[in-house]
DNA sequence: ATGGCGGATGTAATCGTTACCACGGACCGC
DNA sequence: GCGGTCCGTGGTAACGATTACATCCGCCAT
């Protein structure tokens, strides 16, 4: 592989000038200037960033840890996240726990012996060790979407109480008494805060929810029809399943198929987390929107000002309900 | 940050044997071991993953460009990259070219700069100068999916063409005879391919396809909706639309949604691609399923044996038809 | 004429590891 | 008792960049 030490000697200069032009430093004589170039384009030179980075002590590479690539939601994020750190000069090294602590950690882990400037999480999990650590020792981090509880880190994310009120709501003025829920695990902070806001909601309305009608899910496919074949076992079944992901909903959708019930007729299906596919599933999804694209965007701000030395707080967006024929028709507007 | 200095000097040894006993070197006495093992965790050491990779010139992570990640099939790809790439030791780094050559570009070199041992790359493009560097310069080269044409990089893929024609043949049985296709960019393998064999399996059947039946797409939902769009404005418009890539699929949905037309009633759809979501559409959508998980492993397999001095040949697989309802009611399996 | 100044360039230290070589001591065989 | 081996360990030169500091040179003001 040629080295800025070939360039220098092809150039006729030295190795200083060579990193000058490269860091465009204005220090330079035009004259200087274009040989060099010229022996870089003649040599197909690139810049070794691995020792550029072991020198100046920062990869201009931020890490991001998401739960679930599978996860269209997840994927929509680390889009946004690419973009966005694209346009401010950084690259994104995605790692993908698969709602798998063991792996979260693993990847977490790996980026920091990477020495990537700053770290976006999305925790699988809720007292993470490795995390902690990393946060104790003032790694640049920020929560994206889920967090950990009593850390001082900043944390973007959105919130659905509103939405699952909507939902509540909505559902009641259909006719709907029997709600139940598939929560995500306990230790995330997603997992936990839905059912809250769904139980809460409910109780607004003098409705129960029994314990038999909190499903225990782990955000994926498999387990929402699992919680699904649950429900559908009791001796008195939900009238209205809600997912708290997007995966789970698809488990649920899965399940309700695979016994030949129809939505809504039979049982009605509602989701957080819309995604392009549920406007077009049979029957359309009834979901709750995140604002992905800007949760992405906003994370990315506020760890790049942590890398670069500002300070950076939290941020608290909002989600929205949108109704389609799931849970059954009425007014019924898509999108 | 601490180094492998401080770990030394608390171990009370060289850095040389706090080196040893990090990378399991046998030549180190137990007593040793676990003075310098003490010492690493008291300390919280963690290896600089940089400076190891500057001074051994290999790092361990692979570089992944693919060519969409809002692309289920391609996320499921990354996905299986990146477990069979991990259990091998070896991390991934993926870059997201969004169907755009300039991004695509833009990660190679990226990717190129941080010194990754080998390059998994599904081409957005035909002709690519910065990739034909690559390959030239021997850097470990994959072609996963998709390839370009006239180099020498080993090609992982699977062919559709049995399944383009069973796709045909079920399509005919059902009593379609106008049979139109939402194409990808002709630079592109599948792009090209897949209106190739697609055209092939027609002739077969004696069927036209006619200019105006083959749409334009660029495997991105927009352009599906459009080019779905022109098909329903001729006068006389097709009976079938299949679609090269399951997001132009989604387009077209959408604008047969929009235009409230019916699958399969009044227009029939199918696609390249399977993935979960099909299953739940309404109706679900007949496609040609690739073996993703196999595409990844295979090719994290050939790449890695490229990148250890091994030499690597190409792999063909094959996709295969799963028909579903969106095109017309028959014997009706689903999955 | 000379001292000073500033702009362009070179020299060399440095980042954190690994790997090569050297060294000292223990052990073995004769 | 002595030379040779082997084993555990330490010293140190790279790896490829950046950057503080030194150097050189031309020019201007006095």
């Amino acid at each position: 592989m040629t080295s800025i030490k070939d360039v220098a000697s092809r150039a006729g200069v030295s190795v200083a000038t060579v990193s000058r032009v490269l860091n465009d430093s204005p220090a330079v004589r035009p004259g200087t200037r274009s040989r060099v170039i010229a022996a870089v384009a003649d040599l197909g030179y690139r810049p070794n960033a691995v020792a550029r980075s072991l020198r100046t002590h920062h990869t201009h590479t931020l890490g991001l840890v998401i739960s679930d690539v599978l996860n269209p939601f997840f994927t929509e994020l680390a889009r946004a996240v690419e973009d966005a750190a694209r346009a401010r000069g950084y690259s994104v090294v995605i790692g993908n726990a698969d709602e798998r602590a063991a792996l979260q950690d693993h990847h977490v882990r790996t980026l920091l012996e990477r020495r990537i400037d700053g770290l976006l999480v999305s925790p699988t999990d809720g007292g993470n060790e490795v995390i902690r650590d990393a946060a104790a020792a003032g790694t640049p981090m920020v929560f994206v979407d889920r967090w950990i509880r009593g850390l001082d880190v900043p944390v973007v994310h959105a919130d659905g109480r509103a939405a699952v009120h909507d939902l509540v709501a909505h559902l009641y003025a259909l006719g709907h008494r029997r709600l139940a829920i598939i929560g995500g695990p306990s230790e995330t902070t997603t997992g936990d805060e839905r059912v809250g806001a769904f139980r809460a909601a409910l109780e607004a309305y003098g409705l129960p929810l029994p314990r038999e009608y909190t499903g225990q899910g782990d955000f994926q496919t498999e387990s929402g029809r699992r919680a699904t074949a649950a429900f559908l076992e009791l001796p008195q079944p939900p009238e209205v399943i809600f997912a708290a992901d997007n995966l789970m909903a698809l488990g649920a959708m899965d399940e309700l198929r695979r016994r030949g019930l129809r939505v809504p007729d039979d049982i009605a299906l509602a989701a957080f987390d819309d995604i392009p596919w549920f406007l077009h599933t049979d029957p359309p999804v009834t979901a709750i929107a995140q604002p992905t694209g800007e949760l992405g965007h906003r994370a990315v701000a506020a760890l790049i000002d942590l890398v670069e030395g500002r300070s950076a707080a939290s941020v608290t967006l909002t989600a929205r309900l949108v109704t389609r024929r799931s849970c059954g028709e009425s007014e019924g507007k898509s999108r």
